[in-house]
DNA sequence: ATGCCGTGGAAACCACGA
């Protein structure tokens, strides 16, 4: 089973690449992340006709979640975070999916830094990290899997001098990370591949790919015992240099059918 | 050190992203 993660930037305006994507590798479970399209402008029909069921959680202009399922059946757990009756952004979605948990999340960017969007980062974090702990008390299978829009470590940007004020690389931001993934979650990439540089995102600007400036900011993170089914996992690195691209890439794993 | 590009929505510019 290969689940992938992509966040799009835009879902409309990305959809030839994201179709290409889709028949070129056909993940079984897709996480899309910036929809950038309200409820009614996700683009359904399409998506059905490349033979994917989705559930969304759109809003206007910003953000923006979906999960598409190729041939299991797909069952909503909920939508937005617990914790913060006021945060209407679409950020968060919950599916079972074959018996798995697979939470799709778009972590908020968080600059600048320090300053009111900085605090709901980390107030975000917080609901994050208690929803996953309340998850993992479950013992069925879970996979938190997005744009965390935190880069875990210094081996996980092109030039960390550069990133240290920065909401992604901030220590704040480095901690709650650590601290989520010390409940017992597997960073599936690292576990996998533990001191290659691997990127997820390059910027558009200043010929970012071209000179492979990149960051790992988009995750997997797998409950205890989901690790041991973990047999693959990379990431779609062609598809950013793609006309009209996203400026992040697809990011896969593959586990062994239970 | 930097929003230089790209997207969406409203309005022919601006907010926002990382």
């Amino acid at each position: 089973m290969k689940i992938a993660t992509y966040n799009v930037n835009g879902v409309n305006g990305r959809l030839p690449v994201l179709l290409r994507w889709l028949e070129e590798t056909k993940p079984d479970i897709v996480c899309l992340q910036e929809l950038k399209a309200p409820q009614e402008k996700f683009p359904e029909k399409a998506i059905s006709d490349a033979g994917y069921k989705a559930i969304w959680h759109g809003q206007k202009s910003w953000n923006g979640v979906a999960i598409l399922s190729r041939e299991a059946e797909m069952e909503e757990i909920g939508r937005g975070l617990p914790g913060e009756d006021e945060d209407i952004q679409s950020r968060y979605l919950e599916v079972m999916i074959n018996g798995i948990v697979i939470c799709c999340l778009y972590l908020p960017n968080g600059n600048p830094a320090p300053g009111p969007k900085f605090d709901y980062k980390l107030r975000w974090f917080q609901r994050l990290t208690e929803r996953a702990a309340t998850l993992l008390a479950f013992n069925t299978p879970v996979i938190l899997v997005g744009d965390f829009n935190v880069i875990p470590t210094e081996n996980d940007v092109y030039k960390p001098e550069r990133w240290v004020k920065d909401a992604l690389f901030r220590p704040e931001t480095r901690e709650a990370y650590e601290a989520l993934v010390s409940q017992g979650w597997t960073d599936a990439i690292r576990h996998l591949y533990p001191t290659e540089k691997i990127y997820t995102f390059w910027d558009y600007f200043r010929n970012a790919y071209a000179r492979d400036a990149g960051l790992r900011i988009d995750h997997f993170l797998l409950s205890p015992k989901l690790d041991k089914r973990l047999i693959a996992a990379g990431v779609n690195r062609d598809v950013r240099g793609w006309e009209k691209s996203s400026d992040h890439a697809p990011v896969w794993i593959e586990l062994l059918d239970k």
